[in-house]
DNA sequence: CGCGCATACTTGTCTGACGATTTGCGACGA
DNA sequence: TCGTCGCAAATCGTCAGACAAGTATGCGCG
């Protein structure tokens, strides 16, 4: 069999770019939750040496993006209610603190004008995946703007179970993207007229939205996830 | 016969201890700021693999208690001015959610009641890393009493680089602990009344007064902290 | 005296191995 | 027949040794 060997490596280092491409199919939701994700399965299937995808395992335990207790496997979390509702009000801890911060300046960073760009133009025709990349690109652009190199850190590992999250429900099939892009125009204006209650309260609105959509489809769902990915190609 | 293997490692599992007792090493200030750790040093202090002490150093690194980049040597960080502010600016962040989030219910966590008293109790006669440990303690009491799993674990990472902080400039020897003691009690008492606004004002005030001190004698020390170790032929 | 090259040090990665722990399955006894 | 105990497989934790690659430092040469 093709059990071995045959995952593209892309960028740079060994360990990182092991670490960005096992971390990319996980958020896509093509490791599907509740997966076990063994060493030794890793290392074959990306010809490298345990330690290496060792070190990769634990640098996602560290995220959040996978879960393990000693002495066993790592697997890929599914979060239930409580967790998604923890999960949201730590993001709006972190990104009410960093729009509040940019409406104090006036300013609105360059790099989530561009964000929103790309996140219209995926709303018409691009893949689910990209409108994911786009909306989670804004809101890290958001908080990079702040400039404060430790906001930014608790909020990429956040960005990350959010990322998770949203691939595993796909949460943004049921939406229309159109809604999500004019809730960030909201922000951005009140952060442009320098006005941090508006913004706070724009984004707090945005986020609670997306939670409820979230919780909602969980328990429309249930614990029977449609993952079609367990059988042959259709 | 000193100059290899004999640190106890007290604990648990072997890369826990480590790991804890390099920590605890370096958030005390017994491995000064700017000094050097290779991995195969900490492997023979501690008589372990360097892939073991490697580890270690990974996952302090990425707590950011060490600073390296790639092929470089890990090093103790020494947080300067506008790091000092970006620490602090986080920590608020953090803590304000917090106790808006406890004072919404009105109840104080049974353990910072407890960290309040043994602060307290420090104050007076007992060593100045009592006084650092029971502050601390009272803070993460605050944070972890929110119940939320993620907001505890970014105030973690925060606290280590604080605690680092206060380790290297013993701001508390320049402070009487019983003013700290005075404005835990006022937090404290506004989250008992039930009162965001006021345990958040309170709170602000506290941690601006901390950052005060710190960056005053950051100052006041300017680069000149105590390590001969520099001296080198004119 | 400055610049470039060679050497030493440190880290990144791999191979290979052994002990410890967990877990699942099967056998034995009540 | 059912429950409990024990053994074996799977997996992880740790270690040892080695080579390659990158960085920094010192030396020699211009």
């Amino acid at each position: 069999m093709d059990s071995q060997g045959s995952f593209p490596l892309g960028p740079s280092s060994l360990t990182e770019a092991l670490y960005e491409s096992v971390r990319k199919r996980i958020v896509n939701g093509e490791i599907a939750p509740g997966e076990k994700l063994t060493e030794v399965r890793i290392a074959s299937e990306y010809n490298v040496a345990r330690p290496t995808a060792k070190a990769c395992l634990e640098r996602l335990t560290a995220l959040g993006l996978l879960r393990r207790s000693v002495h066993k496997t790592a697997v890929v979390p599914k979060l239930d209610e409580d967790e998604i509702r923890d999960l949201y009000f730590s993001r709006e801890t972190v990104e009410r603190a960093a729009v509040a911060a940019l409406a104090r300046r006036g300013v609105v960073p360059p790099a989530a004008v561009r964000a929103q760009a790309a996140m219209k133009a995926a709303a018409t025709d691009m893949a689910f995946e990209n409108q994911v990349e786009a909306d989670i690109a804004f809101h890290a652009a958001l908080v990079t703007g702040v400039g404060s190199r430790r906001l930014a850190r608790m909020h990429e590992v956040i960005l990350g179970e959010i990322h998770l999250t949203m691939g595993q429900f796909q949460a943004h099939r049921t939406t229309h993207p159109m809604n999500v892009a004019r809730e960030h125009d909201d922000i951005l204006k009140a952060i442009e007229d320098a006005d941090p209650e508006a913004a706070q309260q724009c984004l707090t609105h945005h986020l609670d939205q997306a939670q409820d959509r979230l919780i909602g489809q969980l328990r429309r769902e249930g614990g029977a996830v449609a993952e079609p990915s367990r059988e042959a190609p259709a």
